[in-house]
DNA sequence: GTGAAAGCGCTAACAA
DNA sequence: TTGTTAGCGCTTTCAC
């Protein structure tokens, strides 16, 4: 039984304080400046109502003493952290790597910090690493959660203020951000119909990828579609590693999972003389900053990657303050026509 | 004058309390359970001086009130935060995004949580950040910082325990773990220039990167050489868009200052129909991920960026356990011929 | 082994 | 406008 399990909390070492042994505390400066320490925190947290001599002599004391507030004071005393934390899967994934910037940008504007978790794809340490990370935080934001619905709703009011995103919990009281997959295939089919292809291999996502199990779902609702799914994984080396399995099961046109698989299967192909589009179509999904610059650039599904992390900030300083999360949205994705695809060969 | 200006910080607003209003403490606990605060504390810490008896009931109590220790009052009492904090330049920098991820699973290990914070290669705002993020963290790492070696040194103290990456400070007191620059380069031009390569072009990179101007400086103390500077930046657009330039002055190869201007310069060479490395060879440096799949796959420098959020962890826990810091590490970078150079058109 | 009590450094009523 | 005072919730000596 580990020491979470136990209930128990991380053990922490090292020399002690932040503050560098000898560091000058609120009351130090307000003796130097010969008022209360009420004085000193009133001017430091920049109240108008202080007299501007006394201010002044405030000021020069603190900077004096090179005062610096304790964080970890201020946090118990008011309450509140100034942090918002994020929780991914997975950072080598271009798609949480988008959603870290938005979010990032949009928080420290506002002046707020932000923590970072990675579950590595682990539910159980994806739970742990939520609640841990919401109690040194003021708000949470989770993406494309692998934990289930039921433990995510189970989870809830301990992680509120609570902002999910690329994933949607029917019943869990948290907006959430979520993008339309079955929308993305339905357009890539079309297109890849549309250009007459009739046998389709899907190279599958990660298995526990929510993502993954929409967007096969949706194929899998297409009627009249000669599918055949392949085994996968979020990253150009599954890709890379199907493209054997491409050319064997004889699909004109290979949807995959995301852009990284699209652009390993795309690479493993050349390798195997495989001519793309011509003999082989291969769609991707995410329209990563790479999909235009392989070769040939990247047929791909659109969606809005860093806006989910700024719209999650919004949401999240909405449910900070104790106001609404507002309504779930689900982008709708647009398909983005390169050069990967084209005709069937007849 | 801003409000950081002034020396005051953030103003926090929000709902109070991480704590859901109501959430048991340790108090409560411990009366329900029928003891002390202290043992209480004792329990959740795992100390093995206590009765079995009385921790069960602690643990029941606990587990029945819900209770969470309040990460606030411990950062408090303790002194310390379990957090690290990192600060880079640009989020979208597939270099500090390793960086992140080797900091991030190294510090989760740990049992640390991870700050992260991006200065968006502003320097005044960069300093700013630091200390920011080091108030709320034991521990710094500084990745590639804007500052010069000037502010940083007077920074030091502040900083403390601090770790630089992609950066060496003369005389500032902080472990450092940087490439050397002028080896890669050396590298680079030595494979150039054995291809029969003469005339080089060097992309640029961002003017306020200190790895650009060693990179410069390496190439401009190589004798009888034929350099041309181009004007770049840290992205694949910047490269895409001096594909023109790099025709116009003649250069038989081009040396990129990273992997992305790199694979920028190769789509728009490719776009401009000009053969590569038949006409122009091109390097890159960095060996980001996508190096390999780029057409033709980009020859390369390349640097252990995953290992240097692991080795920063090591060096950080070190200094925040008061030992010492180490040596100083300047990685010698390696050549990865790949398909992007060739001989010289005679 | 357990409890009492004194902080950690700041903020915020409330009085003056 | 300024100071006094009482916390915020936990940890940790120091007695018992």
């Amino acid at each position: 039984m580990s020491a979470a399990e136990r209930g128990e909390q991380a053990p922490l070492t090292g020399r002690r304080g932040p503050r560098p042994a000898g560091q000058a505390t609120i009351s130090r400066v307000a003796e130097a400046a010969g008022v209360s320490r009420a004085t000193v925190s009133r001017v430091m947290n920049g109240s108008t109502s202080v007299n501007p001599e006394l201010a002044a002599r405030v000021r020069a004391a603190a900077l004096e003493l090179d005062y610096e507030p304790s964080a970890a004071a201020r946090r118990l005393a008011l309450g509140l952290t100034g942090t918002v934390a994020l929780v991914v899967p997975d950072l080598s994934n271009p798609l949480f790597q988008s959603v870290l910037r938005g979010l990032s940008r949009a928080a420290g504007q506002a002046g707020r910090q932000l923590l970072v978790a990675e579950s590595d794809e682990d539910p159980e340490e994806e739970v742990i690493l939520a609640l841990e990370a919401r109690r040194n935080a003021d708000g949470l934001v989770l993406a494309s959660p692998r934990a289930t619905d039921e433990r995510l709703r189970a989870l809830g009011d301990r992680l509120a203020p609570l902002v999910l995103v690329y994933r949607e919990v029917p019943g869990l009281d948290a907006p959430s951000l979520s993008i339309d997959n079955a929308a993305g295939i339905a357009q890539v089919v079309t297109h890849l119909t549309g250009l007459g292809h009739r046998h389709l291999a899907y190279l599958a996502g990660p298995p526990g990828s929510a993502g993954n199990a929409e967007r096969l779902a949706a194929l899998r609702a297409i009627p009249d579609l000669d599918l055949t799914v392949l085994p996968g994984g979020s990253m150009f080396e599954h890709g890379h590693a199907a493209a054997g399995a491409v050319v064997e099961c004889g699909a004109g046109a290979v949807v995959g999972f995301n852009d990284m698989v699209a652009s390993g299967v795309l690479t493993g192909l050349r390798e195997l003389g495989v001519p793309v589009p011509g003999r082989v179509s291969v769609t991707g999904f995410d329209d990563i900053p790479f999909a235009r610059y392989t070769t040939p650039p990247l047929t791909t599904v659109s969606i809005p990657q860093g806006e989910l992390g700024r719209r999650a900030w919004e949401r999240l300083w909405s449910l900070m303050n104790g106001e609404d999360g507002g309504y779930n949205v689900r982008y709708q994705p647009r398909l983005l026509v390169r050069g990967s695809t084209g005709p069937a060969p007849s």
